[in-house]
DNA sequence: TTCATAACAGTAATCATTACTTTTATTATA
DNA sequence: TATAATAAAAGTAATGATTACTGTTATGAA
């Protein structure tokens, strides 16, 4: 049975307050604030316990740390290879390139991941390090 | 300036002739049989320096160490959530996907990172654990 | 042939993450 | 409210993938 926990519920509050999708790490960092005997490992754990009850998204972006997303709407992100950023897309689902896909395909397709790449609104105009 | 190499010559071989998209350790292992020797190290250097060249290609696929190709021309992949496996789509590049994620968004999109998931063909007929 | 150095083998270090061990906090029940 | 069972904690050790470091060897230009 599953019994509640203050620092669970403070990380699950973090995510979901922020829009920046930040690395177990980051997180670790900011709820040492209120829980300065917090251990990582707590962090992780529940990061991974949060994900599976589908109340975070857990996000990899190719290379680092994963990343973590307190919005559990389906969307897509977008990493600026300027400053490392991670961005919100507001697109909606493209369950029309798993058709596309399984065409030719003797397999069963269930979905795809998918991120896009370039350079962020910030970092066109102040140039790298801009952020 | 750049110098001859047997071990990245072998190396850039085995990815031509593979279609499994194996791993360093997987290539590791069988580079040893002709260079009993050779060290990881240098197998992850010589990846890394194709991948620069562009003379092979480094997948993510979410978890698990990162999957090599030696096939550059630009193409989809498919990953078995039951065997593991990673299979290649004969389907043409989106690009329309980037004019459509572009929109609403005032950063510049340069290209996107993309993979499907499911059951493959193989599993499909023989169910889990059958390839 | 000599020489400069790219690349090597072997090993140590790093980073992100997971696992283990003992203690603490939560919650159902007496 | 007190007791007891146990989920979850803190703290630490271990793992897996990858990168970095340190002599040594192989390549290729002079």
């Amino acid at each position: 049975m599953q019994k509640y926990s203050r620092q669970r519920e403070a990380i699950k509050n973090f995510l979901a307050a922020r829009y920046d999708h930040p690395a177990a790490e980051t997180i670790y960092m900011s709820i040492r604030e209120e829980f300065p005997n917090i251990s990582l490992g707590t962090v992780y754990r529940n990061l991974a316990l949060l994900s599976e009850l589908g109340e975070i998204r857990k996000i990899s972006i190719g290379s680092g740390p994963e990343r973590y997303d307190g919005n559990t709407e389906p969307h897509y992100h977008f990493v600026c290879k300027c400053c490392g950023g991670v961005l919100d897309l507001g697109i909606r689902e493209m369950e029309h390139i798993d058709i596309l896909a399984g065409q030719n395909f003797d397999g069963e397709i269930e979905g795809h991941f998918a991120y896009f790449y370039g350079t962020c609104p910030a970092c066109v105009t102040h140039g790298c390090g801009g952020k």
